[in-house]
DNA sequence: AGTCCTGGATAGTGTTGGTATCCAGCCAAG
DNA sequence: CTTGGCTGGATACCAACACTATCCAGGACT
């Protein structure tokens, strides 16, 4: 396959392909000559997972650049994938050295020890959510427990079915994929289907028709 | 207040505060002389708003300019504000004349139509969930009715409570924050505990320990 | 022989979200 | 009543990001 068949299955301009090329995205290209080399089945693969990871997750070309360095590590397991990819997700702030900001995130690591899930230290969501406690308490919306459970609930019952779906007996290349989907592409699938819940929600509230 | 004193409460700096002037997101103080404004507490909440919606919502100056001159239209009621807020938080991708797109939008819109729910046939969400759906069949991941019926109902179920939290019996600007505060802020904190509940979910199917 | 495509390199573009600087004018402290 | 710091307003500048455009010479197909 030439470069320009790969760019019309994939639905990328050759110059972005190439681009992925120069900043490691794919991999190049067999040389068959000097001026032209060969793609095959995978390259269109890896493009399809960009182009997912890209549009749809909005993650940067270097969180991309990270995930499938870790993909095409053999040696790499799934559940390091998993903080590779949680990695890439963000939040790419570093917190401030603030006391308010101290507070939310021992907050949140009670949260996580009381609930008895087994999360990283590091994983940036900690940070995501301690961020989000500041900035609803700065609001005076200061969140609450009681607040939490509905979303704990939530969060838990579709991760649960989530890891459930993985497969588990087949090449790793699948499973590796099915797990990139379920975390980067279900994420914008909740996402979605929240805002549209919301929608209705406010509609049957407010808007009496 | 001065405009020093602005920045200190509000932790943004002065450029930052002029460029929010600038760009329209903050209203102008009241000329106390040809150098000198006084700035108010409404100032302060306000420039709290807009860094909530940029840091943890991540939205576009553009869109927060959309978003507080919806907020400062009395004329506009809870709902409208519902819709200018979703039409805020994207996506911002106009979706392209594809056929595998046409058939994604149409099974996003058979779903809302079977759920019953009253969304806009414009909202933004439904572009962003057929988004979703084409990117998961390119990948050989097609996405079917049993996939969804957990996300649905998570969706549901937290949207419900939101909505039932948004305060009614309160000033106009209490509960168009707490409004904003609703979509923009709990969507964050529902993606974060959702990530924190895959990592734990990650951790006992694959890691064993 | 001519036309098209290619790999590789380098430079340029548009958007976004600020920063930095400069300039007078003012205001309060000494 | 001067002096030092802060101000509004204007303009210029900047870095990151994700491409996009051009150019070149060397194949390859027709």
């Amino acid at each position: 396959m030439q470069i320009s068949e790969l760019s019309d299955r994939s639905g990328l301009t050759v110059q972005t392909i190439k681009f992925y090329i120069r900043e490691e995205l794919l991999p190049k290209g067999s040389a068959a000559s000097s001026t032209r080399s060969e793609y095959d089945d995978r390259h269109l693969e890896r493009l399809r997972l960009i182009r997912a990871l890209r549009e749809v997750g909005d993650l940067p070309v270097a969180a991309i650049k990270r995930i499938v360095s870790a993909v095409d590590d053999d040696k790499i397991g799934m559940h390091e994938l998993f903080g590779t990819t949680q990695h890439a997700l963000g939040p790419h702030v570093l917190p401030p050295d603030d006391p308010h900001w101290r507070a939310a995130r021992q907050d949140v690591d009670a949260l996580i020890r009381e609930l008895g899930w087994r999360v990283a230290g590091g994983a940036p969501a900690r940070d995501l959510l301690a961020q989000t406690f500041v900035a609803l308490r700065r609001l005076g919306f200061p969140i609450t427990l009681t607040d939490l459970r509905p979303y704990v609930k939530a969060a838990h019952d579709v991760a649960e079915h989530e890891i459930g779906r993985v497969t588990g007996d087949a090449p790793r290349s699948r499973t590796v994929h099915s797990m990139l989907v379920s975390t980067v592409l279900y994420e914008q699938v909740l996402t979605a289907l929240h805002r549209l819940a919301q929608e209705d929600a406010s509609a049957r509230r407010y808007d009496a028709d």
